[in-house]
RNA sequence: GACCCCUUCGUCUAGCUGGCCUAGGACACGGCCCUUUCAAGGCCGCGACACGGGUUCGAAUCCCGUAGGGGUCGCCA
């Protein structure tokens, strides 16, 4: 039988689902699934004046949301639960007692005070700031408000090993006396990850860069334990384009802002798939599955990406495209307001015209509005071509009302056809006519395919669209305005 | 500042067991084609091995140094 593989990922309850987490936990899931084992959902909810109840639940939702399903976490749990830091407190203070007994750790119990005034003096001084060693060999009462502290050996060095890099070392002079259990009776991350890993099993351990300088603490304390290390991986962090760590300042970071604002979770997913992968096949686009398939912990790379939220839009049309149409107006009518108000038969007929025009899904409504008002407003200046009159522009808008009127149904080819016949009597080029009779119908210069448009619009609101353009014209003064609605 | 990590086009990257690299792909950008607008698509272009030393017949690929960037230095994670 041999050991199973786990890996975790451990979203903070303490805000926004972070894209940093979904980084972190599609990484994480690739793993375990090409190595086999659990993947284990665990929530650091210890910091008790951050924690927010509601965001939990938005995490988990979230990376639901993306498709990455946990083996095991707090709402389904699993034979290493419980799965909330919080209610395994038991066990970080045993595990507190423990170090103390062994020599391992110590009480302590500085006053903020002497802290800030030790810190304050050590960067007068120049020095790394760090607790000074005051509580050490006090044999603090255990009944006093105090919290505990790592005793890190004073001299020396750790030396762990990284999946994706040499050997790091560090020396002990740079390790402080880390705080491990605080007076509320909450641990620290760093209690807290080691003990829980421990229990659960975790032997692989896939978290962002910014651990690694406190990765010695860690091995301390499994050392001290007489537990055996886990393997470490350290992600590189994302970035801002200026290259700072990414943040809410300078990058939406909120999975959550990703899914209002009309992201598919596939395309994120393959960007986040991108940041600090390659494969070595030139692939760009792929699905988790192969990703997953591709996937191999040697290849992560450890320079860090910056998010390049343009790339991302890039993707999210790819994808958007490949959605059929069923799937394309679901998503849309969930994002966009008027489309969701609108007859979902006619939402199914334009949204295909719009299919390939979009980066976000959010861009729906306003590509197409005109289609569900009843009137558009356009000016005289617009919807004259250069180098034509009003009275001849007017002439050939009311050759192509008639060429509409007299058709029994709308049909794009004929339709077509119809216009372009008009145009060449009138002795205008097919682009003019399009141009204006686009203005007309839509009130905008850009729009989607026009005839498909007109065709889905029906006789009677192109005729009605038409007849205005026409009154514009010979009433320069006065812009056709929308009727409310 | 100290320590740790990192360094290929503006961005994401391929390359990394040295020669197939006058460094490949993608996004962005510029141009052309297609075209009723805008897109999508096709073609072309612009554009990088941070720098300096080595090792070697030969280095983007190995070693050293420098510079630059990032991270950490909390009773936050």
């Amino acid at each position: 039988m041999s050991e199973p593989v786990v890996v975790r990922v451990a979203p903070s309850p303490t805000g926004d689902p972070h894209v940093g987490t979904a980084y972190v936990a599609l990484f994480n899931y690739a793993y375990r699934r090409k190595r086999g084992g659990r993947f284990i959902l665990r929530i650091d909810d210890t910091d008790r004046s951050r924690y927010d109840a509601g965001s939990e639940e938005q995490i988990l939702g979230t990376l639901g949301w993306l498709g990455i399903p946990a083996d095991e976490d707090p709402e389904h749990g699993g034979e290493a639960g419980p799965y909330r830091q919080s209610e395994r407190t038991d066990l970080y203070r045993a595990a507190c007692d423990e170090l103390i007994a062994m020599g391992a750790a110590y009480r302590c119990d500085c006053t903020k005070e002497r802290l800030d005034a030790v810190r304050a003096e050590q960067r007068k001084n120049k020095q790394q700031p760090r607790y000074d060693g005051h509580c050490r060999e006090r044999n603090v009462p255990a009944d006093s408000k105090h919290v505990v502290r790592l005793k890190v050996p004073t001299e020396g060095e750790i030396t762990f090993k990284d999946g994706l890099r040499d050997a790091i070392t560090i020396a002990c002079e740079q390790i402080d006396d880390q705080v491990l259990l605080k007076s509320d009776g909450y641990p620290t991350y760093h209690l807290a990850t080691v003990v829980d890993d421990h229990k659960m099993g975790v032997t692989d351990i896939l978290r962002a860069e910014e651990w690694i300088n406190s990765t010695p603490k860690h091995v301390l304390l499994y050392e001290a334990f007489g537990w055996p290390l886990p393997r470490y991986y350290h992600l590189p962090l994302l970035r801002n384009p200026d290259k700072s760590k990414i943040s809410k300042r300078k990058n939406p970071t909120s999975l959550l802002w990703y899914r209002e604002n009309g992201f598919l979770p596939e395309a994120l997913l393959n960007f986040l798939g991108l940041m600090g992968f390659g494969f070595s096949d030139d692939r760009e686009e792929f699905s988790l599955e192969e990703f997953v398939d591709a996937f191999a912990p040697e290849k992560i790379k450890t320079s860090q990406p910056i998010f390049d939220l343009t790339k991302l839009e890039w993707l999210n049309g790819v994808y958007i495209r490949k959605l059929d149409t069923e799937t394309l107006v679901d998503r849309l009518r969930e994002l966009n307001p008027m489309a969701a108000a609108a007859d979902r038969a006619l939402v199914a007929q334009i949204a295909p015209l719009t299919q390939e025009r979009m980066k976000r899904l959010t861009e729906f409504d306003e590509l197409t509005e005109f289609f569900y008002v009843d009137r558009v407003s356009v000016s005289y200046d617009d919807l004259l071509p250069k180098k034509r009159t009003d009275t001849n522009t007017a002439a050939v808008l009311r050759q192509a009302r008639q060429v509409i009127a007299e058709s029994d149904t709308l049909d794009v080819e004929a339709l077509e056809a119809a216009l372009r016949a008009v145009a060449e009597e009138s002795d205008w080029k097919a682009r003019e006519l399009f141009t204006a009779l686009r203005w007309s119908i839509t009130g905008k210069k850009i729009s989607p395919p026009l005839i498909e448009s007109m065709c889905i619009l029906g006789k009677a609101s192109c005729i009605e669209r038409i007849d205005d353009a026409i009154d514009v014209l010979g009433n320069p003064a006065n812009p056709i305005i929308p009727e409310a609605t």
